[in-house]
DNA sequence: TTGTGATGACTGACTGACCAGTCACCGAAT
DNA sequence: ATTCGGTGACTGGTCAGTCAGTCATCACAA
């Protein structure tokens, strides 16, 4: 946690301290990030950033935890009117594509603790970025089933996990480098992933998803 | 890639240096990762693995490139019978999964490339993890869709990276902490993720992929 | 208004630890 | 005696974290 001093500075330089550590540690990774550089790139001394916090450490903690809440509040803005499973899916993906055009350090800085045991951020922290998602799945997918919009014969939990994985997947595809070659090769997208193409897809996936929830119906 | 010594030493010590790199590499990312407690492990001087690898890069992108082609082996053997689009993603998802228990090393490894640009490893080498993949999913979806036994009004390409983003998620489940953690959470797994427990899922999962691939019949 | 002292943010040269890569030497095998 | 793999102390560079000192600001007294 930051230290008394990170508070009564600056608004203006605080946000550029936790904006710049976010990019380079998410650029570079933990261990290879130089805090000599950090302090350069925000226009402070380095001495100033260990005013600020405790340790490298604490900083990277703090970045991170950061990023979720804004993350967070990114998709799930303050208690907005729950929706059906349906306007649920299209809101998650939809507003976490624009986060991760705005904030990609975050989704990097994700990937990074996801990948490896490599950051120090603890289990539990780990668990906080899923939590709130997986609940509001499985009760919104519930819920569907009771009102009849949902399959009866679906294991609610592998849906869940299903659909936050493709979000996971198609975020990441916007952000780390190899997962956006991955994503160009399979789709077969010229030239740069652009917003619109990424999004299209995910029109599409979100359709495939509503496919597996949707009860069945005879057809013709 | 590795000097001339490196093919001459006995094949037990070739084995246990890749092996140990890897699980070093995987365990604390590159930038971590000190050449001399690699040594250590592996049983021999510092000096030695300088007399196999030309650098810590070197050594690090030519483990990189054995675990991918351990990995297709694993996965798809050697030039095996071609499979219908229904018993291919059974054998990927299976042999792969099998694969990660045994080396989760290498899948980790995977992982932490496609994290960020941490590793120096080249863009063509992060493609060509997918390259195969990507094209057999196509091409098997494609015969099916000939022979009738696929939905013809699929996006093929959408459908191949559906596919295979599932398959990367329930690898890196079984591999990486959080992923691990994130997967007990969705599908309210108690104790360890046995094997058996991930393979229950995943069998599901392929049903569910199976769901969207066959054509639909009319019901009841 | 000016002088004075206290507070606390800011600074960057410095220290000590760590680590990639080297090299002069060793010893076994031929 | 030559070749070649093995070795680990050593070097030069890097970097997290420190600290002695600076400076801007503010409160208050003269």
């Amino acid at each position: 946690m930051p230290k008394a001093t990170f508070s009564k500075i600056a608004p203006e330089k605080r946000r550029r301290v936790l904006r710049q550590a976010a990019r380079l540690f998410a650029e570079r990774g933990y261990a290879a990030t130089d805090m000599a550089e950090l302090a350069e790139r925000c226009g402070v001394a380095k001495g100033s950033i260990y005013n600020y916090f405790e340790s490298k450490e604490d900083l990277y903690y703090y970045v991170c935890l950061d990023g979720l809440e804004r993350s967070r509040r990114a998709v799930y803005g303050e208690g907005e009117p729950t929706r059906d499973i349906y306007q649920l899916v299209q809101q998650i993906f939809e507003r976490g594509m624009v986060f991760a055009e705005d904030h990609p350090e975050y989704v990097a800085l994700y990937l990074g603790v996801a990948a490896g045991p490599a950051g120090p951020l603890a289990d539990e922290i780990s668990l906080q970025v899923e939590q709130f998602t997986a609940e509001l799945l499985k009760q919104t997918i519930r819920r569907g089933m009771a009102e009849g919009i949902v399959r009866r014969d679906l294991d609610v939990n592998l849906a869940a996990f299903l659909i936050n994985s493709l979000y996971i997947i198609f975020v990441s595809s916007l952000v780390s480098r190899h997962f956006k070659l991955r994503m160009k090769q399979y789709l077969e997208i010229e030239g740069r992933v652009t917003a619109a193409a990424a999004r299209e897809q995910v029109r599409r996936t979100i359709d495939m998803i509503g496919d597996i929830l949707r009860p069945r119906v005879p057809q013709e």
